[in-house]
DNA sequence: TCAAAAGTGTTCGCGATACACCCATGC
DNA sequence: GCATGGGTGTATCGCGAACACTTTTGA
């Protein structure tokens, strides 16, 4: 219980420090067993599930909050971020139950009536990550798109929006290999479209989509070639930044 | 002066029922003579201009709170809509500014150290809107999309960044005609596309816009025809609000 | 040696583009 | 009547989808 006081106090520590009004959420994907994944923490002392999320310092820009509480979640610094939408439904968000599902009593809420929240979604290498919990969560881990529990507020909506943004964006930009190592095949490049579009493995043809990805033009092949694997062992690939960076020039 | 403290009055009563660290700027797109149109207010007692704005009711969902600010300055109840981004930069804005732009002493600013604001975008039918000023400004008009003054704030950023958006979606979506009347010949909704694209008179082909248009199959040809002007006289069209609704909700 | 995966090339069809032609209207 | 703009039809090109064929690897 003592512990519980700590906590609490540190929670007050930095929410006298943040906007009290605004908040951000934060849906990180991964990809990993040619599954789509994404990072949910568990609220201290409950079995309720959350989006990684936090508050915005009184002095600090949104975009490198939202940076901030990434690196906090995931230990990395360098991601793919994008907001998306921001959430400002009236009874999206209740202090006193946040406080209760913290095992808080809700008599004492410190948290304001109401937050809105912006909502990012983060690209990251699923092996990089090392899910880390913070003051308020007890457990961070991966969960498979397709599995996601009912997560508390409306964060069941954020993370529907987020994968719609997600697949939305794919149509338009070159984004998968944000999902992969630094350096990749197709064929693992394919399965990250495959896998995000909501298509069965080999649902786009090989041919095709080595053309339309090579013909980008951003992407560098290596002499190296990925071994172990039965069969044919197939080429690797990295991204060229100054030719990927001309090509978000172009496309921008 | 008498009249600056009741307004004084009036802006700190409303804000004081509002959230106050997040607020809403629209852009309100029109089209006319051909031309993109923004609609801009000027600040009280000023020369400096800024987009339309305001706060979100402490009860109120965020999006009810844009609609609410677009039809005080417009007049209008239903509306082309759009959140598109929200700016969290933390120099954005200064409550201090505010109170020196409106004439009034800024050691008694009542603002916020700083807030954070959503970004909506609005498709507005011209002729309807009958642009009201609110209790901070004196003029609100069109300004042509290529002329925006220096306006206040990031209001610069939040203009380019919504027409930036505008032109990414309406690339993927059908949307001209909620610029235009209800019913419009083809060719004036052919010069929505080609002025938003940034394209001159003519650079799209008839023939294949209006393949393309009429291709959507929401697109419903009166028996009328629009007269008065030289030469043949073009059919109108308007929306087959059925056809449009079975159209969204296939390519969403 | 053979099954399966990876790399490469070829064909086909559709949609976008370019453009031609005819029609209607006001001056 | 004719200049101009609006409606409609046709030829062409390029890209993506479908698929065939070759190459390489481990078992």
């Amino acid at each position: 219980m003592e512990k519980f006081i700590t906590v609490l106090q540190d929670i007050k520590t930095l929410f006298n420090r943040s906007l009290s009004e605004l908040s951000i959420d934060c849906v990180v994907f991964g990809f990993h067993d040619e599954q789509l994944k994404v990072l949910l923490l568990r609220a201290k002392g409950s079995d309720s599930w959350m989006l990684p999320g936090g508050w915005i310092l009184k002095t600090e820009h949104l975009e490198d909050a939202a940076y901030r509480i990434l690196k906090e979640r995931t230990g990395l610094g360098s991601i793919f971020l994008q907001q998306f939408h921001t959430f400002g439904a009236n009874n999206r968000y209740n202090g006193r139950e946040i406080m209760a599902r913290l095992g808080l009593p809700p008599e004492q809420n410190f948290f304001p009536e109401r937050a809105v929240s912006v909502g990012y979604y983060a690209l990251v290498e699923y092996s990089l990550v090392e899910p880390q919990t913070d003051m308020m969560t007890d457990e961070c881990r991966w969960w498979d798109v397709n599995e996601i529990p009912e997560l508390l507020f409306d964060h069941n909506e954020i993370a529907s929006r987020a994968l719609k943004a997600l697949r939305k964006q794919f149509d338009h930009e070159a984004l998968g290999f944000n999902l992969l190592p630094e350096k990749f095949t197709l064929v693992e490049l394919q399965r990250v479209y495959e896998t995000i579009l909501g298509l069965k493995k080999g649902g786009l043809d090989r041919g095709n989509f080595q053309k339309k990805i090579l013909g980008y033009g951003f992407l560098e092949r290596l002499d190296e070639r990925k071994t172990g694997g039965a069969h044919k062992s197939p080429y690797l690939y990295r991204i060229d930044p100054a030719k990927y960076g001309a090509y978000l020039r172009e496309n921008e």
